[in-house]
DNA sequence: TTGTACGCGTTATCAG
DNA sequence: CTGATAACGCGTACAA
């Protein structure tokens, strides 16, 4: 007889057995299970204890399919592994989701999207396996969450690429504001010659910084046209801070539109003897741990990414709860964090 | 009326209505759902034809319920979220695990155990959400993985922490020859005073890896306390560094349990003086990204961390699969990648 | 306050 | 090859 490895294993307690064990019915179980405050303290007590005794734990898929909710939230990271991995900003908004979550029965589910193909992510989600989706790193070209608002509650982490999208919830900063004040710092400290590593060209996050870079330096009356196109990783940063140092090699100042491509231009900078910040100032956002790993401690435009992603959850919850009037967008304040990059 | 937002949603389609709709029962859509052969070709084009035109897709919580099988499995790390996202031989293992899983229809579920209370966790797994587990990062302490095991199928990364545990499967290096391996570089390239920065003291890993440095200097006659324990984190490195260097200013050869702990020790070298590897020949231990990121490129010892990763994930699979005769332990290979530091 | 009974969407076992 | 029909474990009106 070849005995499955499943079969093998002693069953779980259900609800029924429990109820046998008490003498009750499985409804008062799923009574007490559930909370209910209209069951007699006496039997209770014995249902707590029955259920201590076969150390029963409610089945989840009977529950969501009898209740129609799952208890689980889905995190949708429509980037690659590395890249998400990679970045401590990542870090910092789900450890603020796991924050919120903790205090809730909801569980979070990872999906970075690219390791699975995108259809199969969506068919999961659509699987009924959450009650709603967190969606952070958006892209433009990644109209597959189009599909998914019409199939559960999605909360944004950054304003959504799809410019018509005026119903959606999402919690972000003014990056543009934000990015302005980086760049007047280095105004501010008399740099004249300045340039930027722009975030990835399809997201608002990057583009709107550009916007803000741009801003500060027409007011100043500064020409805008030192602009390098990074992609929010280290290699990118170095690789657009090499191009940039080549079209303009008397670069005195330099917004860099992520921490962690800062890494990367700092590392360039001085393979090419720039000393920071004497010769290049640097001015970095996000004040993630990137910002202080490397040699020189960068001056960064600081977002509350940690608490972002606290708000994040907590919006997504109260939308689950059903609450009215949860508001559709959440500004998120910045502010310029002096060290000595700039 | 207050309707609350999930009833005002579209009804996701059922197996019903898709049976409806094609005209046959309940019964044989779902096996050409589940790819029975035991199907007409007709049949299975008018059934293939309403899934699409209902944009029809599982529902899992149903699907489990019946056939008793998720197609999930969880990936436990019982660290903080700060240890997780900070080292990327945790990115490669996933990296692997989701190559694997890629192939197949499960889906992944993470379980940063810190974060929720660890009971929290268990009552996660325990509720039928997942065929199997897989554990990474595991230290002594973590018994509860010992509850874990009688529930479900799990295979460990690095030789689980409960040195009892026979029956268990796991994927891991040889730590304690690699280690040796690598010291050993620095004895032939004619360093006397070599120093140690270990790994966690509650792991497996940090353990072997402090063994084979010692078996490495005593083949060589050297002295073996030249020891500093980190913690696998960068700070913990440069720490341990620092300790060390206060110990021993003389030391001349430095062999660093992981790529990331190494790091920290390079900025602590370069912040004293001391140059790399003029001064302090250093060895490191993974091969992560972290190893060619800094100034200095690591010579260091390599293990297939992303390889390892597709292996748990393709062992536990064929233990859900029924397979028989699945090797307990899976031993990979390591080998010395010499770059500039030693 | 407690129990009965039905339904949730699928799979799986039988007949036919 | 196809279709009833009985589980799967739980929530919840409804009745008692």
């Amino acid at each position: 007889m070849t005995s499955s490895v499943r079969q093998a294993r002693p069953p779980q307690p259900t609800l029924e057995m429990v109820a046998d064990v008490a003498g009750v019915s499985r409804a008062t179980v799923s009574r007490v299970v559930n909370g209910s405050t209209r069951v007699s303290p006496e039997i209770v007590v014995a249902v707590t204890a029955a259920i201590d005794e076969l150390n029963y734990v409610p089945n989840r898929a009977a529950r969501s399919l009898a209740s129609r909710q799952t208890q689980a939230l889905a995190l949708v990271v429509p980037e690659d592994m590395t890249r998400f991995f990679g970045d401590p900003y990542f870090a910092a908004v789900v450890q603020g989701l796991t924050r919120r979550l903790d205090q809730s029965d909801f569980t979070l589910n990872l999906l970075v999207a690219s390791s699975d193909p995108r259809h199969k992510t969506l068919r999961y989600l659509r699987s009924g396996n959450v009650d709603g989706a967190l969606i952070i790193s958006h892209h433009t070209g990644d109209d597959f969450v189009a599909e998914l608002e019409t199939t559960m509650p999605v909360v944004f982490g950054g304003r959504p690429a799809n410019a018509d999208n005026l119903e959606a919830y999402f919690v972000d900063v003014d990056n543009a504001a934000a990015a302005e004040l980086g760049t007047q710092r280095l105004v501010d400290i008399g740099r004249r010659r300045i340039g930027t590593v722009t975030g990835s060209a399809d997201m608002p996050a990057g583009i709107d910084r550009l916007t803000g870079f741009q801003r500060a330096l027409e007011r100043a009356g500064i020409p805008t046209d030192a602009v390098e196109h990074g992609d929010f990783t280290a290699q990118g940063g170095a690789a657009a801070t090499r191009r940039l140092l080549e079209r303009r090699p008397d670069l005195d100042g330099l917004f860099v539109a992520s921490d962690l491509m800062a890494t990367g231009a700092l590392a360039v900078l001085r393979e090419r003897g720039r000393s920071v910040p004497g010769d290049v100032a640097v001015v970095g956002f996000d004040d993630s741990p990137a910002a202080t790993s490397g040699p020189v401690p960068l001056t960064t435009v600081s977002q509350p990414s940690e608490e972002m992603g606290f708000a994040m959850a907590d919006i997504l919850l109260r939308r689950l709860s059903g609450e009215e009037n949860v508001p559709h967008r959440t500004i998120m304040p910045t502010r310029l964090v002096l060290r000595e990059s700039a």
